[in-house]
DNA sequence: ACATATCTGTTTAAATTTTAACATACTTAA
DNA sequence: TTAAGTATGTTAAAATTTAAACAGATATGT
């Protein structure tokens, strides 16, 4: 949308959420504005890099007042386009794609959760959520005649490359891939990796005593 | 135990399961060594970099030979900690927690699952890998019983501060905090965030059109 | 209305992280 | 045994990220 947005840096992409969130639990207090150096407070980031991170987006705040928390949250939600429905399916209805079911009905209309696919037969017609579980099979049909902007890919590692190539193929624009494998993907498959047990090892690092 | 491995760069910690996870393959196929020019193809890193993270932990590598994968293996392992069993409890045995109960299991001697712990009425008693749920209130007593190192906290939003100020008080060293909130912990006591929501806000930002 | 304190946007500097370059050492094959 | 190729460890440069500094604009209290 914005022409500039292009060149927004990651690190400050991977704290939007977090922004969002803060902003989120400061409306529900009743916050009307806010500093960056409250925040700063409240975030544990730095005023100078809140200041820095939200003017990427444009000047939201107002010298000697500080930032109207209703606007930037809303502001926020746009960038990261939760202002518009996106559609998303999971694959693999484990505990975790039930988990990820769970995650995905906490927003009210920023996703809207359209399929679930499992190959396991005692779950293939049964429901989560008011959603009926597809079986694996039906999965590339259902890509053609549906539009799905988001997967959650649940599977084993070992089914993991194999099903992501379905959804590349199907149109799907990103993918959250839970199977701690790294996919090839074509160009344009967005992919965001939640690789658990890596988040376990690093922890265990921290641990270590050294 | 090494005395300049506290400098060690966050990025590169970040880094150490991949490569564990990238050594553990080759090793499974049958390679012997490898030089961090295939290591670079591999994963996508720069071979230079690959080198300079390697190096932190002194040199593994012989020059025009390469890395000898099972050495590299067992270094990293022991760099991580995985060297050495860990103690792990889970805290709210819902579909996360459950899910969580899987990947540990998946570690054949890093870690040991010492206990499960739920409030639910239905779920107390029952087993989950052969471990019996315990109720929440033998959290604290069990904690001073037992020497546990690390906890995964799957319980919602609501009380993860509360349940994590026990596990503080109970002497656990790190924290896998699967709520989607930000935790007030003592010095000394590790937190690691997995903030699954987050990383499905990030995915969106990725897919939406800019 | 005015002075003082507040707080942003922006510029500049520091720190961290990544990439490139290269000298040196080992391997391999003839 | 020797020469050519390979590949590391290390140093230097580039890019990115974070923090500090400050000028200018707004709010607030008297």
């Amino acid at each position: 949308m914005r022409d500039d947005s292009k060149k927004i840096p990651v690190a400050v992409k991977r704290r939007l959420p977090r922004y969002l969130r803060a902003l989120g639990d400061l409306k529900k207090k009743g916050v009307e504005k806010i500093s960056s150096g409250s925040l700063s407070d409240y975030l544990g980031y730095t005023a100078s890099q809140i200041r820095q991170d939200l003017n990427h987006f444009g000047g939201f705040g107002q010298q000697g007042y500080g930032y109207n928390v209703e606007a930037l949250c809303k502001e926020i939600e746009a960038i990261l386009g939760l202002d518009r429905t996106h559609s998303i399916i999971i694959v693999g209805v484990g505990h975790l794609g039930q988990a990820m079911a769970n995650y995905v009905e906490g927003y009210e209309k920023s996703y809207e959760l359209v399929g679930l696919f499992d190959i396991k037969p005692a779950l293939i017609g049964t429901e989560v959520g008011g959603i009926k579980i597809r079986s694996g099979d039906e999965l590339e049909g259902f890509l053609k005649e549906n539009s799905v902007d988001i997967a959650a890919l649940c599977v084993n590692v070992e089914s993991a490359q194999t099903v992501a190539d379905k959804l590349a193929e199907g149109g799907v624009k990103g993918i959250l891939n839970f199977a701690v494998t790294d996919l090839d993907l074509p160009e344009g498959v967005k992919v965001e990796n939640v690789h658990i047990s890596e988040f376990l090892e690093i922890l265990t690092f921290d641990i270590s005593d050294r």
